[in-house]
DNA sequence: GATTCAGACTGAATCGATCCAGAAGGAAGG
DNA sequence: CCTTCCTTCTGGATCGATTCAGTCTGAATC
């Protein structure tokens, strides 16, 4: 067994505050004695003040908790959610924090569970439209957190981007460019539906926030050029990756009648979509598609796209965490996009 | 201020053992009482037993530490890094453990003082040579590692593979092509070295073990070839991504002595290569290239690379952290590694 | 010589739970 | 009726530190 604090004391002869001041107030003591603490507590094999009783004491734990909705393993596997755990990092560094990753429980409880026995001192929450309560979790907790749903309450700290005028930019750009007949594609569109071609009554019905957010900026830009809502093709993919976007773009049908474009909910399912049309042989962008987030991938593929700046959305969040602004009002932080006009996108061809 | 377990105890008229076992032991109370204590702390606000408080009794924390080498938010960037984080996070979710990315400041002092203060059970440490002790550090505390360096101490917990002969592999393959003037190409070759072309007395000066062994195994091949290490090129790159491996191959001076084929210790070093041999026009591979570690990218590229089972090594990782072998001797699990070949490798060309 | 003051160190209270030996009460067994 | 045995609940010890109000000592000030 490790040794304690008390048993340093003991060895010294002195009392346990003199060591604990040893270690955190070294001008508490005379430099000799702190140093003689310092050698014995060394030779005894002190491994220093225990990091768990340390926190109780002081009623924080220098570390600050990350929450995905998804399954944290995959949360690796998604790009942008990489770019922004990497500001996130970036801010840890620069505020001496530690970054618990917090795996949730896919049922209800056990996400409660994992958020109520986290050991930090606040939270960034990514991409969550508070499934499952997490955000409710968190504030019953008292403890200070950060979303970028995109749909803040009042006096929630919040960072993200303006989703819907961000997608209507590239919807834009295709109804510019003469698209009319188009198919949107999102990632698990409706709950439970199957992938695929979708019937959807209304973009209200999509239960994901960003994934409405997004399909109904596309609609506007849409609905400005005289395209209704029911005439959009709208394809579901079952997971937010290159495969399920392939796959979803496989089961539209070629035929005249087949849309001349692709605006996806984000890259990884944009470049599925390309690699479905690719292998369908629609080379020569016969089919223009875009994406969202503009990740590393996007440029070698030619792929246009609304760019948002993944790292500085993380950095922000932990910035807006670690000191927070003084007046509520300022908690709110929207990052502004680019659309980036790349290879993938052209005029509608002429039959 | 929330309250306590104490408050909710007083609040029902029961003792704080009885509120503690509502929560954690269901079985020790009867079903009413408990019901009645677990409304009662909603109703008040109680937010369950404080974590900290509760691992500081329980003795252990429910989360493992995970240290990088490099700069925590470096390590994002790196595909291979975050393959093997995707790997340990897939064995936490498993065993319903938290991930405590822990930073390291650059000083070593900071370093050591990160590691003492980490509240963990264990930590998983990627890729270190034990820069700056954090092994030790960690065995001074007295808590379980696994290390994926390259040289595991006796009766260390381990995973990895056999670099030297995984990289031995590929410099056969090139020496099989007829390659003999070769530079290989790695990440901090030297310390304190510029980038660019290096002179090496010695492989064994390298102090990175990683890049050593790799190295060494690149040089083992050659020399059953019959070309002595001096007869070999040695590149630096100052950082571990494509754009330096791009800058140390611009620094090679074409020209009829100039090397037929670039070895890289990772494939976005050889990417890099690639970048920079396109950039010169050294099109249709005159000058071969091979990678290591087959990250997504390498495929796409036709990159000749080294697959090593990344998501594998962290799941082993954290597996072997969470429930330890019985005998101290099977701690230590050897991946296998396989060649694969693409297209940027081919035969010396005539010149 | 009395007073003040700074520096060095101590001790008890505290952070918020969990654990364990044991008490109280009632049911079952002989 | 007395034992034995459960079930249910209690109280105090404990986990390993930090904090803060003091105490003590010796030097400086007037």
């Amino acid at each position: 067994m490790k040794p304690t604090l008390q048993a340093v004391a003991e060895a010294v002869g002195v009392s346990r505050s003199t060591v604990s001041n040893a270690y955190g107030r070294p001008d508490q003591l005379s430099a000799e004695l702190r140093q003689r603490i310092l050698d014995t507590a060394r030779q005894m094999g002190y491994p220093g003040p225990n990091p768990t009783a340390r926190s109780l004491r002081r009623g924080f734990v220098g570390a600050i908790g990350v929450l995905f909705t998804s399954r944290l393993s995959y949360a690796f596997t998604d790009p942008f959610a990489v770019r922004f755990l990497t500001g996130v990092a970036e801010a840890a560094e620069r505020y001496d924090s530690s970054l618990l990753l917090v795996p949730l429980p896919a049922d209800r409880a056990g996400a409660r569970k994992a958020v109520e026995n986290a050991a930090v001192d606040g939270f960034c929450v990514y991409c969550a439209g508070d499934e499952g309560g997490i955000i409710d979790t968190i504030r019953g907790r008292g403890l200070p957190f950060v979303t970028t749903s995109s749909r803040p309450r009042e006096g929630d700290r919040w960072v993200g981007i303006d989703e819907r005028a961000a997608a209507r930019s590239a919807a834009e750009h295709l109804t510019g460019l003469g698209h009319r007949r188009v198919a949107l594609l999102g990632h698990d569109v409706l709950p439970d539906a199957a992938a695929g071609r979708l019937r959807v009554a209304d973009v209200a019905d999509v239960p994901h926030p960003t994934t409405r957010d997004r399909l109904a900026g596309f609609a506007d830009a849409f609905a400005a050029a005289g395209v209704a809502w029911s005439d959009l093709t709208v394809l579901s993919a079952p997971d937010n990756d290159r495969a399920a976007g392939a796959a979803a773009v496989h089961s539209l049908d070629a035929g005249p009648e087949s849309p001349t474009a692709v605006l996806a909910c984000s890259d990884v399912l944009a470049l599925g979509a390309l690699d479905a049309l690719r292998a369908a042989g629609e080379v020569g962008r016969s089919v223009s598609v875009t994406g969202f987030d503009d990740i590393a991938e996007a440029a070698p593929a030619g792929l246009t796209t609304v760019r948002q700046p993944g790292e500085e959305k993380g950095r922000s969040a932990a910035a807006l965490l670690f000191d927070p602004p003084a007046d509520a009002s300022t908690g709110q932080i929207l990052l502004s996009t680019t659309l980036v006009v790349r290879t993938s996108t052209g005029p509608v061809p002429r039959s």
